[in-house]
DNA sequence: AAATTTCTGATTTACGTACATCAAAAAATC
DNA sequence: GATTTTTTGATGTACGTAAATCAGAAATTT
């Protein structure tokens, strides 16, 4: 049997009383006194029982996610996630709440960040923009004592907890690897669309691609970086015209969302052989991966990211130490013949 | 706040006794009475407590993984797994043990089953032998009511209530589809080195990878597998001898163990432009892919399948139902870039 | 209607921890 | 040595559920 708090008393001498004071870091202990009971402690090997203590505490966890607004289905799955484990989380004695602000916009992220904190809650989980008043917010919540993590998109030199996503160069440098192969010695530039570079992720994620492009043996031109906005709508036009002026082009690499708008061009005008390489795996690009519109998605994986989430900020707010191994997000490459199954975020 | 076991007795104007006979499915309830109480529970939206309830009981749950034995990596980095899992999990009243028996023995695996049985453990995870025996086995820890999940490996039509591991079919197909593309329109066989048909998951891959390969635009020819036995030193023997006999081999796709006798086999040989593709991250495999010896290695995270294991027969023994999204084990493609820091299975 | 059986209620103890109160003991100060 | 302060003990309640006991009510059988 473990031992209890009763064992440690006993073995120490002291009364249940001063082991609880102990535990608790509660004042009025004698130094010595400490000392016997953090023995005990030692020598027995004891460990809280968590679940009495929190039934004990009667303590509850309200987490707070904060993502971008938007029809990005990437977002919405994320979104349905955090629901979704909010639904079985009762159990858990955590409480789940998200609040959206627009995309792209520092200042609605700050605020929100700030709400968060007024309302004291036990911790926030939230999809940064790498701005300075972004900074300065979580600054505040780690004054208030307030753990952050952030979400897909890291903050450059923030004061955050910890990051909960992939590792977005090694992610571009994968794509660019893959391109690289799958291409072989097909000659001709590839393109790149992205969503915005004040995204870290994105920024991150078009670096690992240079990097890998370089490094192939057959050298190959990158065209200029396109701008969607992760946007459908400006994504169609971007990549329709990018189609039309470049005629040998051998590759697209799309690092962001919008991919729906993607897709129809490349609908709109016949596949050519082009090799795609997108990321996320969404209704969308599932759809096309299929179909052999786009040959490689990297994905990462909404669920595991909100479960991680959740785990890093109820260990953070018990002040317990993260297991760094097992929260580690992996980058999931999906070509047609792993597909899995069924819908991937919803359900 | 969520209601409790007394909001149900007040609202159903029944008693705490009542109700916990309801809840527990104890006799001594009339029909009517108890469809009152289980109005009342889906009023409320009562939802049971489990750290409290199992506080209560007191109750623990040992579980025992079955694993094969020998110098396989890929087993013992499940069994350090295991151990892991283990220290952490004195918090979920979860006791681990590991029994390990001889690879590819379905008589010594029945008979493990049987131990676990007649120990009345609360669940058991075993690595599968595709054999009539262990059926049999796995049919009588259903009848004791022991909830037991394969892993790793399935069995083939047998009472099993779960299966922690990838899709091995679709594992085999991935690799196909890779080899292709890596290999392009350069000529020559490919060779499959196995582990033992007698294990389902091999035998999977096998049909997987030969109709991707089948499926390419470009016919390639598979040559007969080699059978390893997950053996590093036979591995050596036969890639050695395939290597020198087969002068225009294009690829190499191992679906099994022994890897390190692959590696050493192509070192010894000095690398020839060849495409090979490996299962399970090991530190040689590993080494192998950052160096350049591999090209990619198809992987299932131990440390995922391990936790999943757990969850589902506690989830089993307690009669809960098993969230089917979430305990899917992924398929990790990993090439040299998106190859994570640490070491992976150790830490 | 009486006897029996089947339900139901009321109450209690327990699980392991948190937290509060009050008295008693020990130590420190004057 | 008396007083104050600090430290410790003893005890109780609470969290939400499980499980047991025993008495009483209701239903069923004789």
């Amino acid at each position: 049997m473990r031992p209890t708090v009763h064992d440690i008393a006993d073995k120490a001498g002291v009364s249940l009383a001063t082991v609880d004071r102990v535990l608790n870091d509660r004042p009025g202990v004698r130094g010595v006194t400490r000392a016997r009971v953090e023995a005990a402690i030692a020598a027995l090997g004891y460990v809280r029982d968590v679940a009495a203590a929190n039934l004990a505490k009667g303590r509850v966890y309200p987490l707070v996610f904060i993502l971008p607004e938007g029809d990005n289905p990437f977002m919405r799955g994320l979104e349905a996630q955090v629901r979704r484990a909010g639904r079985h989380s009762a159990v858990e004695r955590t409480r789940l709440s998200v609040t959206t602000v627009p995309a792209f916009d520092g200042a609605a992220l700050a605020r929100a960040i700030d709400a968060a904190v007024t309302e004291n809650v036990a911790g926030i989980a939230a999809v940064a923009v790498d701005a300075p008043e972004v900074c300065d917010a979580v600054a505040r919540a780690r004054e208030a004592g307030i753990p952050l993590v952030t979400l897909v998109s890291d903050l450059a030199g923030s004061g955050r907890d910890h990051f909960v996503g992939v590792d977005n160069v090694a992610a571009g440098r994968t794509a660019g690897s893959l391109m690289g192969r799958f291409l072989g010695t097909r000659p001709g530039p590839v393109a790149v669309l992205a969503g915005s570079m004040r995204l870290r992720d994105h920024g991150e994620r078009l670096e690992g691609f240079l990097a890998a492009m370089a490094a192939m043996p057959e050298a190959r031109a990158v065209l200029p970086v396109l701008e969607g906005q992760d946007d459908p709508g400006r994504a169609f036009a971007l990549i329709a015209d990018c189609l039309a002026s470049v005629p040998d082009l051998a590759g697209i690499y799309s690092l962001g969302a919008g991919n729906r708008g993607l897709v129809e061009a490349l609908a709109a005008r016949g596949r050519g052989d082009l090799c795609v390489i997108v990321h996320e795996l969404t209704a969308e690009t599932r759809a096309a991966l299929r179909d052999g519109t786009i040959d490689a998605v990297l994905n990462q994986d909404a669920g595991h990211e909100v479960r991680s989430a959740i785990r890093v900020l109820r260990a953070k707010a018990d002040g317990l130490p993260v297991d760094a191994a097992q929260e580690r997000i992996r980058l999931d490459i999906f070509i047609k013949d792993n597909l899995p199954a069924g819908p991937d975020e919803d359900n």
